[in-house]
DNA sequence: AGAAGCTCGTACTTGGATGTACGAGTTAGG
DNA sequence: CCTAACTCGTACATCCAAGTACGAGCTTCT
């Protein structure tokens, strides 16, 4: 009942083939959700039938590459140094890790119709959880908002991490300024509203 | 070449039928992109063969979903005050129109891979170019950020109205509580920054 | 080197969705 | 009230992707 290492014995290009094909499914599924298992084995450069022989399923598959892009996003924003002002480490946050959230979240949507609901919520709850730490930690300081669900603020950072990778997929963003721009976007939805809008109202006319 | 009325006699109970095909296409296909042709019938409450009767391909019933929610879209949009201050004018439209904005997005994103590229561009064009007015505007009385690029300050207002949608889809979000929070998240998110955060800046540590 | 393990092409089955063909019954409208 | 238009079920032809079966040839590990 070891937990991890189901078989002791794989041969090494079985764990090379495995490898790639993980990292194939999480690029071309993150791209195209409805990708085919043939699109996918080729793109990792192996035969429909090896594929099939370490992921019996096309859920498997996903479910494996969805793992995978969490667990590289657990590592990643585990490495992240979130203490010290709520906005800054928002900002490092953001920067060494867009755009694998960007990639799990679209894995995630992927999967949606292919797993069952309640295990993409439960794959689901890590990275959230971190954001959401933040945010609220944020949020008791003063320096968040505490005016909106916090639900939907954990949210909308989703969706907008997610818009700013389509943007770039889309060749509408460069993507070496996606993460200033990201940056600029996600505090100013998240820090208090200054204090209302009168402070610099000007008459509409004369 | 009467631009408009394509064929000059249709009974009366056809023209409903299509109404209501039509109808229940847009309620489907903005749900779940991929819906069946059967399921549009069946929530149209006609026969799969009415429907390919009036529609004789996939594409041409999408099209006709899209170009229906757009008419609509525009008709409403159109209707909405947009003078005055540019943070009142834009909760206007937001609070009369974030659901149609939702559905037209969403029914754009369905009809990605059934339509070609350059159609789908052409009918987001016009929605789309309403709200970068507003925006523009804004932005020329110093009301709004200029800080970001326009476009991508288009789309996040996209992406944040189609985010919302998916929350009262999915239940996290109540209907009558949807329209304040999205006018405040748009709000952070398009009006310039006060100043800079130093502001209220406290040093981290003594 | 030799057996077990892995790769991968060809060919087949199955399942779901699109679109076509036919035709009998129903409704609108002059 | 009679005809053209419309509705819509059954049945059929395709197509595409998923998954299975088989087997020949190539690695890895001992």
């Amino acid at each position: 009942m070891s937990p991890a290492a189901a078989r002791p014995r794989r041969r090494a290009d079985a764990e090379r083939s495995i490898a790639r094909i993980v990292s194939a499914a999480r690029a071309t599924l993150s791209g195209n959700p409805e990708a085919t298992i043939d699109e996918i084995a080729k793109a990792a450069g192996v035969g429909r039938m090896t594929l099939y022989g370490h992921f019996p399923s096309r859920a498997e598959l996903v479910e494996a590459a969805v793992v995978d892009a969490l667990r590289d996003g657990e590592a990643t924003l585990s490495a992240v140094d979130l203490t010290g002002d709520a906005r800054d480490a928002l900002a490092r946050l953001l920067d060494s890790s867009w755009t694998l959230l960007a990639e799990s979240t679209a894995l995630l949507a992927a999967a949606e119709g292919t797993l069952p609901a309640g295990r993409i919520r439960d794959l689901h709850a890590g990275p959230s959880a971190r954001v959401e730490d933040l945010i609220r930690r944020g949020q008791a300081d003063g320096t968040f908002r505490t005016d909106l669900p916090i639900t939907w603020l954990v949210n909308v950072v989703h969706y907008v991490v997610h818009g700013a990778a389509d943007e770039v997929h889309a060749g509408r963003m460069n993507g070496s300024e996606v993460a200033a721009t990201l940056v600029a976007t996600i505090h100013s939805i998240l820090v208090a509203p200054s204090s209302g809008r009168s402070r610099q109202r000007r008459p509409s006319n004369p």
